[in-house]
DNA sequence: ACAAATCATAAGAATGATTCTCATTATTAA
DNA sequence: TTAATAATGAGAATCATTCTTATGATTTGT
């Protein structure tokens, strides 16, 4: 993979967000930043990126695919109500991997979880809106 | 929800196969089964059953989402050579939903976990083609 | 069983997300 | 610096899914 420098903007957006953003949102993030770039370019480099391990892709949330700067071993969080992406401790599974390879035979490279629900803001809001 | 022939055959055609069908795979199973059907329709009962909790639809796997028709807690394993979806028990995370719940203050009303590897099958049909 | 109201279907159009194509431009290596 | 290789931009194409609307099926009350 050689250097370009819509390589290096497309991963230096996604070490800037927080967010897990789309390639859309990445997209419409360097426009506005004024960066000429197109879409594409945007798809292929993280796809590229995601496949070499640099970043991590996420599938499973509802609608586009998201991206993230963090390749540590972590799960997701999405809440139903606000959309946002949050990250989870992989802590809580130690282990997982090989009990499952040795109940079944297969052989694990990786896996990924993801949790559904409210987040703690969204949460207390709900609670107001039900009880008021 | 009314009854009609068309969800019948959907939901039938979900629990004789065992292979988590995409809606086009359900689609063309029943069209070649000679009943008639349109695509729209399996798409919006296979929605609407998996709403109603009757079925479970399965995201994050490479491509379109899956049906199945198992809808007891469990995980799934993706063999990235045959691209078959298995079951995985979710005997191995006991207590895991009320740990995360309380490490983040986070509501969760549910979560997917998705392995990748290899299948016992292909697992051993690799290592005839590298030792060979 | 009948009519009216409601709901579901078929078929293709429309949409949204992503990938492909290919002519042009940038990067690399000798 | 030049040839070879790889990447980009822009729009077309593709894939999965949802929407639209006219028609047909199902349900409900009598």
């Amino acid at each position: 993979m050689n250097y370009s420098y819509q390589k290096e903007i497309i991963y230096e957006t996604l070490k800037t967000l927080k967010n897990h953003p789309t390639a859309e949102y990445v997209y419409h993030y360097l426009k506005y930043k004024n960066y000429k770039i197109s879409l594409a370019t945007v798809y292929r480099n993280l796809n590229k990126m995601a496949a070499l391990g640099k970043i991590k892709k996420i599938g499973g949330i509802n609608g586009s695919a998201r991206y993230d700067y963090n390749i540590n071993k972590h799960y997701h969080f999405e809440c139903q109500s606000c959309g946002k992406i949050f990250d989870i401790s992989s802590e809580f599974t130690l282990g997982l991997t090989e009990q499952i390879q040795n109940a079944t035979g297969f052989k694990i490279y990786s896996h990924d979880m993801i949790f559904y629900g409210l987040c703690a803001e969204c949460r207390d809001n709900n609670y107001k809106t039900i009880t008021l």
